[in-house]
DNA sequence: CGCGGGAGTGTAATGGATTACACGACCGAG
DNA sequence: CTCGGTCGTGTAATCCATTACACTCCCGCG
């Protein structure tokens, strides 16, 4: 393939006459630049990136860690970060780990060897120190999940807000045993709801049952099983309402109430928590609350190309506060929720 | 960060002996090795790719093109990809078009500039005289979808095949009334399932009746608003079964059926395609087509890499048929199929 | 008329790794 | 002892584009 050698020879100028073309610069006469332009045309040649990277020492490439980019949470999140990064002439290299230590390590290895020049990561399996000695070198940013103790920006919802409204909404609907589904997990994002559910249960003037809380994961399955337990217990001990850490969980808490013949929501009101496209296309529709997730990749993106770039020109300041930054949440409220049996909303409250 | 040069000094050998040590030739004396590791090792040196790269002239990185990678249908078949390249020591790199020409035109471009050595098209935008341009250049193959006309390889299941079998089910249960929920497309490896289709129509004896298959896209609303149509029919003539070109539209049927008062399978039989995971959450589960979608992804990476060192060898023969792989699909029977009402199946017909 | 200075262009160094070729040391065969 | 060959290693060219620096014109001002 031609090179900017063969635009060079072809259009009677230098190859520095040719990349001062190439790259905008106002130091080129019209007539050189028609010149260059047309041999480039002629040659259909392309500039080489791999030699332009080496020489500016950067490859305009961002990865994007995942535990399972194709997670239908994340979709939205991966667009925003796609969309913001080529607006800043940036690819994004989209990266599963599986949850894989080692895989996730031979992603990030791509940092160090030039392949990329920063990282989103939405959730990371290593640790908050080896995160920040990585930090050091390059710069990262986290996006909805985030490590607890390390030093490294992330890009959120307030998690605990967010939790907090969708049980004070069932706690207005007058439901008093509400139960939560909880994944087991490093998360600081995901820990807080918890608390957020716990504020709302305190506002409310419930009191705490540990027996209503279920540990278990992310998916559709860990929801059904931790369900089926929940659901188990005896009419008068059993939740009338389920808080779910994510939709998924949300669907199996649904499909494991249909089991245990109870309907969703006269039985047993469920809410999610991300609003993925799922959420509306079973029966009932999910009550569940939204994070703007386009929003949530851009500014992930935009604080990376903030970080690389004061990195650029010499600044690292090193004991700054990492710039995190908490992006609004919605309850979305559909049909997966009612006030319990044997108990109107209380409307009496104010 | 440390360069080839910083180790052969510190080690006391030449730059040669260093990259040789890195690509484990074995003209390295054992001394020199184990002291070139200890100054790697010392320093913290990685090689910079983007040195190596550009002296090799390739990038071993493969670009994953969809409409939408997060597409669900297509989760596994990127996995499949992923762990394929990796084990051939590539990356992935996933873009996504959003059916956008001029998207899809830059990550192509990629090529060109030398960001990838070769793709994976999933839902290719470009027509077949393009993409055969394209291929003249740099290594291509088709993965799932694939246009028409296009000499260049595919990998896909035999759709019509799929197709046959799912209506073939459907006839067997008894059904008479059997409609299609078809998507607009360009692609042949949707479009012979509505042959497939008519195939299992013909071998039942069932005559064709233009008036129960519907047009729409591949979505969960596409598939509703075609379901809505079908099923406004008057009962004589409304279809017992419909067979719809992927789970979204399936899920979407459901949904128009249950709108209308129907239920399902009872009043109608519904059929998917792709056998994505929200097949098995809903309700009823769904009865799909499953294709083996991380050996989809395999294979494509297989057949590209074939061709990629096939081409570096200075190999390209130009007219030899492209190398096209058709892979084992499945029927998954599940709930949302059975005999129509007022007619049991036809246990007679062997 | 001489000189400072800007515009336009070219030469060559540079970024980091790979590798063809060359060289010296050393071995065994004749 | 000499020659051919292997082994280990180094020098320098190479991949392609960017850019510091130098240079030539040419203009206008004093």
């Amino acid at each position: 393939m031609a090179t900017i050698q063969d635009v060079a020879a072809k259009s009677g100028v230098s190859v520095a006459t040719v990349s001062r073309v190439l790259n905008g610069s106002p130091r080129v006469s019209p007539e050189a630049r028609d010149r260059v332009r047309a041999a480039i045309e002629a040659l259909g040649y392309h500039p080489n990136l791999l030699g332009r990277n080496l020489r500016r020492t950067e490859s305009r490439m961002l990865l994007v860690v995942a535990a399972s980019i194709e997670n239908p949470f994340y979709a939205g999140v991966v667009q925003g970060i796609e969309a913001a990064a080529h607006r800043e002439g940036y690819n994004a290299l989209l990266c599963n780990t599986d949850r894989d230590l080692d895989r996730e390590a031979i992603y990030l290895g791509m940092l160090d060897q030039r392949l990329a020049d920063g990282a989103v990561l939405l959730s990371p399996q290593l640790d908050a120190r080896a995160m920040e000695r990585l930090d050091a070198r390059h710069p990262l940013v986290q996006c909805c999940e985030y490590l607890d103790g390390a030093a490294v920006p992330h890009v959120t919802v307030d998690n605990r807000a967010a939790a907090r409204d969708a049980v004070r909404y069932l706690a207005g609907l007058g439901h008093r045993r509400i139960g939560m589904i909880m994944a087991r997990t490093q998360y600081a994002a995901t820990r807080v709801r918890l608390d957020g559910y716990r504020d709302a249960l305190d506002e409310a003037g419930i009191a705490h049952d540990p027996a209503l809380v279920a540990y278990g994961g992310f998916d559709f399955e860990n929801g059904r099983t931790a369900a089926v337990a929940l659901l188990a217990r005896p009419p008068a001990q059993r939740p009338t309402a389920l808080f779910c850490v994510s939709d998924l969980v949300a669907a199996g808490a649904i499909r494991a109430a249909r089991e245990a013949g109870l309907s969703v929501p006269a039985d047993v009101s469920v809410v999610g928590f991300d609003d993925i496209e799922y959420a509306t296309m079973g029966e009932p529709r999910l009550t569940t609350v939204a994070q703007p997730r386009p929003d949530l990749g851009r500014v992930a993106v935009e604080v990376l190309l903030r970080r690389l770039r004061a990195g650029a020109e010499g600044r690292s300041d090193g004991t700054a506060e990492p710039e995190s930054i908490d992006l609004p949440h919605a309850l979305r409220i559909r049909e997966s929720t009612a006030p319990p049996r044997n108990a109107g909303p209380r409307e009496g409250t104010p």
